[in-house]
DNA sequence: TTCCTGCGCC
DNA sequence: GGCGCAGGAA
């Protein structure tokens, strides 16, 4: 097995980026501001996603929502709606949690510090170095994928970067690079230089101002840097969505919590084990809401839509079904159901997955 | 089709 | 350690 570095902090690895970034760098808005705000929205937004799909939802989150204040006070579906997309929906709802946070207990002023940052929901480690750097200069080093990556293949790291416990090694050995006079830049050079120079699948070492450096590069073991277990094979779920439809309305409802896609709205959903569900069964299910099925108004269900989430596989079939009469109120009530106009459904937060059907079913 | 990337909460 | 989303690359 290959030794770690051992010796004191190289001036050569924070020099050689340093140098780098600044002649590679990409020209995003997020880095011409000191705002800590503007700073929080989009390392929020990246969190779990690329600059590539997230650039357009930051511009439309800062010409929305330009202050904390004027996200704090609009409602949750609406900025579910804006969100909506991107996936990871519990960020969204934190991310205005805190915006709400922080206008009422911290007077619109976003905290000064590291330490502080991190009390925010959907504020961990990464987020909270990104802002402490980015914003106010703090030295402290940020720890996303781009840098487990880096540092795995420079200095010769074989832990499982999957494994929270590993996590302090490279804590620690990044701790050690961070310059005390270019933090922020050094945070920057780190991830993009992970972003574009050292990438997962074909890095271009060729071209690499650490090649002499870099022990991967140098034991051939550029491909098998970082080390990073498996997640789990995901189960599957078969999802029948009933379009309960009467005259121009159709019923949804609001997801709630302890399942995917908190606070979006669906149609009323019969799961089940298997993916059969059988055109009889429709009607009973729909009875059993006390819904009336109009006569020959069942249409046959869509073929099969596949969603992959992070770890469930979705297979759902839609059934159109219309009703003589409304719900019964006790209905909605049990259910949260209610009836909406299509335009009224267009503003609704919604899944992928219901978004596709909506388009191609045309309601 | 399959594989992979990406941070924080519980 | 388990789990949440979508899209792009292989």
């Amino acid at each position: 097995m290959p030794s770690p570095l051992t010796t004191a902090p190289p001036s050569w690895f924070a020099a050689a980026l340093l140098n780098w970034y600044p002649r590679h760098r990409r020209d995003l808005p997020w880095r011409h501001t000191r705002d800590p705000y503007a700073i929080w929205l989009s390392e929020v937004i990246l969190q779990q996603t690329r600059v590539k799909q997230g650039l357009p939802y930051y511009l439309d989150f800062v010409t929305t929502y330009p202050t904390v204040q004027d996200l704090a006070a609009a409602p949750q579906d609406e900025v579910l709606r804006h969100w909506q997309g991107l996936g990871y929906y519990s960020r969204a709802r934190n991310m205005h949690h805190t915006a709400q946070q922080v206008v009422q207990e911290y007077g619109g002023q976003f905290p000064g510090s590291y330490h502080e940052l991190l009390k925010l929901r959907g504020v961990g480690q990464y987020t909270a170095a990104a802002i402490a750097s980015f914003a106010y200069d703090e030295q402290v080093a940020v720890l996303d994928g781009n840098v487990f990556r880096v540092l795995a293949r420079v200095f010769g790291l074989t832990q499982d970067i999957a494994a929270p416990a590993s996590r302090k090694a490279f804590q620690q050995l990044a701790d050690t690079l961070i310059p005390a006079d270019q933090p922020a830049e050094f945070n920057q050079a780190i991830m993009e230089f992970g972003a574009i120079q050292c990438t997962p699948a074909k890095p271009d070492c060729l071209f690499c101002p650490l090649q002499q450096q870099c022990f991967a590069f140098q034991h051939g073991m550029v491909q098998e840097l970082p080390v990073k277990s498996k997640a789990k094979a995901a189960r599957t779920r078969y999802f029948h969505y009933l379009v309960l439809r009467h005259a121009d309305t159709v019923y949804l409802r609001k997801r709630g919590p302890k399942d995917i896609w908190e606070g979006l709205y669906d149609f009323a959903l019969h799961e089940t084990e298997s993916a059969e569900l059988q055109a009889v069964a429709v009607v009973e299910v729909v009875e059993s809401l006390g819904g009336r099925v109009a006569t020959d108004r069942v249409e046959e269900p869509t073929a099969a839509l596949r969603h992959v989430l992070s770890h469930q596989k979705v297979e759902a079939k839609f059934h159109a079904v219309w009703l003589e009469t409304p719900l019964p109120t006790a209905t909605l009530a049990a259910t949260g159901l209610a009836a909406y106009r299509a335009a009224e459904i267009e503003e609704l937060p919604k899944s992928i997955l219901i978004t596709n059907y909506i388009s191609n079913s045309g309601i």
